[in-house]
DNA sequence: ATACTATGCGTGCACGTTACCGCACTTGTG
DNA sequence: CACAAGTGCGGTAACGTGCACGCATAGTAT
């Protein structure tokens, strides 16, 4: 069906098919009615090749993310399913506008905010890790300006998107693979680093939950340590800790800080310690072949990244419909199930 | 860059960039060398939105994979996310022509490769599970004939893309979450449908070939359980397995009928005996919440749909080249990260 | 000299949509 | 009655590509 057909069908010329259909110049009632219905009929819709052609827009999307150094490369997965969908979209007219900000610095992305809006956008692609500042930045957007989010969530702002995992499910997950693997069942020691993140609060809580619904009743103590990342900062509190706690069952980091923690733990002190992370970051799939980590969550940063441009492209350039929310699948990896591993057989 | 900035640059018409550009028609030597020059220097690729709409031609790629109702409803994953990407592709010009065949009869798929070879189509989506006569079916299609792979290959076939899991790491890793989760370590039993099957077997090598590495050493039992979706015979089966070599410490189930055998087990039986199998179809899924499986493999059956379709899509219409091979990720089930879980706690 | 062919290239239409210009015709106003 | 303003609608030029038709010019044969 095209506008053409319509036309015909309606014996009106294309002209006033498209006044129809956009909204544009008058319109005589019954004419109006008459074509309504023969759209409403046929299920008309237009031809979205013909549409792009036409139109030639040059769309950009501004994509807004904690550096690719912070959260021991976390970020950087997350960038490569970005440009990934950004390189397919290149002959469709994408550009994106890409910014890092600070997550330990509010006032960064504030500074970055500004950057942003200098010039124009059509769309807009974050993580709101930094729910304050986050919330401030977009209230200067216009009202239902496409924002699609990653990672985390904002309570109050309702984006056109948001592709994330249930944090809670993680921890409670966690907990059960902890006590898989661990050879000395407890005490289990969760550290926890950006303790104030809304979703780290939720996979601690998950991972309590585990342990309360149970029927195993392990000693289980919460540590939260300030700049995880800083190799002496890291070191220093986990010797403290051990010499004040005493040498865990297991210990659960939850987030991709783990490598450092496993690394610590299980190469400066005698036997084994389970460990259970989060995010397949390079430094933390390297521990895990090792067998200094024993188990690895994941949230498909490479996949919400793709996944989150489409959503953009879907609504602003295709004017699709696009999914509210998708809950991506909690990820668990092993030593055994490394993607690319070559086989011990072929 | 178009062909008219192209010509302009030249001092030719479009039609003589045409030329060029195709191949047809003749064109002077030192004319052509200026074009391709130019061609070359601003690196032009034509505007697939514009060639798409002049082109307007209606694709039909042929989907060929066993019945939905077998293998315990695997395939009709498989085929939703297919449908998924056929609904995308709709205002593409894209259409389909599914046909389903009995994979416990090779003279099945070979009465429906006629029927499809009947009407003509554009690309292949397929999964080779019978091997000869799925070989026997691509001789009679036209040497590089665009065909996608699913799950399965096909020793001596190389085709357009394949889509599938590294089977024998699969097994390992089952063995590893086998050991892991089980209380009686060991006897551990494989059963396994399809033993023929190509990918079914690296299943059982790698599955074996983790007790032989490892320092553990288990009673390792493999079966072989001939139509195993069938409820009598295959409890007869149990039954009989289970009076003849006692009962196991553990069980994996080589496919995606494990639920029939963990059912079997887990209800029949006294006291707990773990259960590792494949793929998460709704009975596997009903089974690993009620806690009488343990743990799932999965290969991401409704990913490789998708997938595998937008590969024919991108391949054939969009002219782009595709990743010759991609390996899905072994993905972990356990109760706790079922997809759409109900969170526990919000 | 005329007719014919080969060569190299320009031109125009089509794909379906959008956006705008302006023509007829009606109605209002003095 | 003249003129202006308002109304409804037709026509059409792009967007960039693909494809076919056909026009000049030059070379060759009759």
């Amino acid at each position: 069906m095209t506008v053409r057909e319509i036309a015909a069908a309606a014996h009106v010329s294309i002209g006033t098919v498209d006044r129809v259909l956009h909204g544009r110049g008058r319109v005589a009632p019954e004419t109006r009615a008459k074509i309504e219905a023969i759209i409403a009929e046929t299920g008309y819709k237009p031809n979205p090749i013909a549409r792009r052609l036409k139109l030639n827009k040059a769309y950009c999307f501004a994509v807004l993310l904690p550096s690719s150094t912070e959260d021991s490369g976390y970020w950087k997965i997350v960038c490569s399913g970005i440009l990934k969908a950004a390189k397919e979209l290149i002959p469709f007219g994408i550009t994106l506008k890409k910014i890092e900000y600070n997550r330990y610095d509010p006032d960064s992305l504030k500074e970055k905010s500004r950057l942003i809006l200098e010039s124009p956008f059509d769309g807009l692609l974050m993580a709101p890790v930094l729910p304050e500042a986050s919330s401030q930045f977009l209230k200067l957007l216009p009202k239902n300006f496409p924002v699609v989010f990653l990672d985390a969530e904002l309570p109050g702002y309702q984006p056109l998107s948001r592709i994330g995992q249930n944090a809670f499910q993680g921890g409670v997950l966690a907990g059960r693979l902890l006590e898989a693997f661990s050879v000395q069942k407890g005490p289990y020691y969760v550290i926890s680093a950006h303790a104030g993140d809304f979703h780290i609060r939720k996979r601690v809580d998950g991972f309590l939950h585990y342990f309360q619904t149970s029927t195993l009743s392990r000693n289980i103590k919460v540590f939260e340590c300030f700049d995880i990342e800083h190799k002496e900062t890291r070191e220093a509190f986990l010797q403290k800790t051990l010499k004040e706690s005493g040498i865990p069952g297991g210990v659960f980091v939850t987030n991709a800080s783990v490598y450092g923690v496993a690394d610590f733990l299980n190469r400066k002190t005698q036997g084994h310690i389970s460990v259970v992370g989060y995010d397949l970051v390079p430094e933390n799939e390297r521990l895990l072949r090792e067998g200094l980590i024993d188990c690895i969550l994941s949230q498909r940063p490479e996949y919400q990244g793709y996944e989150g441009l489409y959503r953009l492209y879907d609504s602003v350039v295709l004017e699709r419909p696009t999914e509210k929310e998708t809950m991506v699948p909690i990820d668990i990896y092993l030593r055994e199930n490394l993607p690319a591993t070559p086989a011990s057989q072929p």
